[in-house]
DNA sequence: TATGAATGAGGTTTCATTCAT
DNA sequence: CATGAATGAAACCTCATTCAT
């Protein structure tokens, strides 16, 4: 019989590998980096250990990859992009995301932020990636900095440092997400609302 | 030489006990339950690993009786006891404990929360000793509620059922506890009032 | 297309054993019987891992029928012929035999000593293949005695037992075959006169 | 009962460490880098493979402290010491040198030259190490050149650059070392007495 | 016939736990 | 009571071998 087309083989690498790397961030968001282990990553994907390795060099690279994968598809980009082209006021942008950020808590789309606080929490991480996930940060707060100084000119924001102000909430946010997801799916726009009372006026 | 008698015996050993589980909720706090090793508690207290397990079954009752321990003499409790003495409005002990909170989170005082952070998300802690931290929680609530009412009822605090609001607020705390610590001590104060914001009235 | 004949078919399965057989020789030779991966052998011969098990069984099949197909055709048995059929004297012949074994210890042609010598220094190899490869040096024996005798009457060769002093000769070059093949190429010419001065006259 | 005593296990720790390098240099001169497992080296000094871990911090620290440990200890730096005070003809030191090399070549004396030789034909070995081993050829060099020379000028060796000489002639006597050690056992003066001819004039 | 995806045994290394002293 | 030597289960990773296509 003939080998299976290039076509058909792509096909099954990139889905064997898609299935990893969802297996593997969800994996790693539970139970952090060390604590990972390549076994667990395979059984959650239906596979078994030894194929992980035939797609990834490492666990590490199992790792890497995955963040870059999850960053590239995660929603939260699109979300984002939808969010800065919105007629709405600047409060009701850092609303909406944050309603986003915390109902997705227990979502895949979750996954990724809670590795990248596992990563910073971990010993021994090497700095490409430590470099990659800081850049992730990065990215959001100077997303978020010209929506609050709008916000800021609006009267709607507190005044200070715009840079400081958004890190601090997303600090928060992130810390948050981390903890306990069920909490915040009970009375969420309530909760939500004394939430943003840190940065607004009124 | 005389023998030691029975009570100083006992002295010793819980001397010891004391040295041990100190360290060890410092290395549980900073490495997590799983990641920490018998040896690093050890190198922490000072004393051979062999000694550990003269003192405790395992590496799982050293986490159990350190707790346990913790929690009857944390400092904290005395704290809140002060604190609900002192003559000062309710908006004011809040934020004072807020400090203390963030301000203690890389010390010893603040270990216990940190482990206790770690024991939820981790799998395979035995139900009694989740039933206990969680009732720690309980306890933190059951403390504030009273306070926040006074608030409410002077104006000082932000409409709402004071349980919600209050959980609301401890469980931001201690989300924000197990992030960076260092993160908070640059300009604590300031931004330890845009944290009281979410609760305060204008 | 008219299907291939059994004939045709039978050719392309051998031109195809060969082609793994030469790249297994080459790759045994290199890295030693357990160190050669069966996907080195797949990559030198240009085909996929897989198809080395259409034709062998195992690795150790591949070992064994690489052997036995290196020694029924091995250049050096035509080169021997030769040169037991060259008019000069047997000095010559066996400093010729030294610069072609010495020479083409890096060529594919001394591939099958290398291989040897590994066996040879390796555990659970078949008695069979043992046995085999032994003949082969016994037939390197018994190609040079009469050539020493000869050497011996005429004078050329030291005078002793010519069994022993063969055996020492190519217990020798093979020692050295096994070594470093660099460090012949420069001043071959002088290393090989110092090294028949060995079984010379003066 | 009192902890044994710093010197007790001072004591306990070398014999322990000197059992398990005694066991690793024969484990690998038998097996080569790569092929020695730590379980055999364990096996080999009859304790468990977790304690090797205990002493060393990976294969490739054993392999390293173990030559480093034999180079030590070698005898034959002893004995090239007397050789060098021994006043006898050059002629007659190389030959004791000669005989000394290869009668030990089945005792732990030899398993050093034997790994050593591995190492040079094992990729990936780190250069710290195989520096180290390059000076050990360095050093068995210069001590035989300036022994070349006193016999050149007494007419005993043959002329040519010395460095060469003694390059080609450790060379043959290591990749013969490293060949089947029985070979040499039995009519080992006749033997050496012909492999000295290489060198020797007369 | 040919491919490479998939499996799992086996090797290295870590670390909780036991135990002789 | 105290030490650290010793063990072995379990994790990571490699690679011979099988198998669907």
């Amino acid at each position: 019989m003939a080998p299976l087309n290039e076509e058909q083989l792509e096909n099954i690498r990139n889905e064997r590998k898609i299935q990893i790397m969802r297996a593997a961030l969800k994996t790693f968001a539970e139970n952090g980096i060390k604590l990972t282990k390549i076994s667990l990553i395979a059984k959650e994907a239906g596979i078994s250990h030894g194929l992980v390795y035939h797609y990834f060099k490492s666990k590490e690279e199992v790792l890497y990859e995955s963040l870059e994968w999850a960053m590239e598809l995660n929603e939260t980009h699109e979300y984002l992009n939808e969010l800065s082209k919105m007629s709405v006021s600047p409060l009701e942008k850092v609303r909406q995301f944050t309603k986003y950020a915390l109902s997705s808590s227990k979502s895949e789309n979750s996954h990724i932020f809670r590795v990248i606080q596992h990563l910073e929490n971990t010993d021994g991480i090497p700095s490409h990636i430590l470099d990659f996930t800081r850049n992730v940060g990065i990215m959001y707060v100077e997303f978020f900095i010209p929506i609050f100084i709008e916000g800021q000119e609006a009267g709607e924001f507190i005044q200070g440092d715009p840079e400081e102000i958004v890190g601090l909430f997303l600090t928060i946010i992130s810390g948050v997400m981390a903890d306990d997801p069920d909490f915040w799916h009970e009375n969420m726009d309530r909760k939500i609302e004394i939430f943003m009372r840190m940065i607004t006026t009124r």
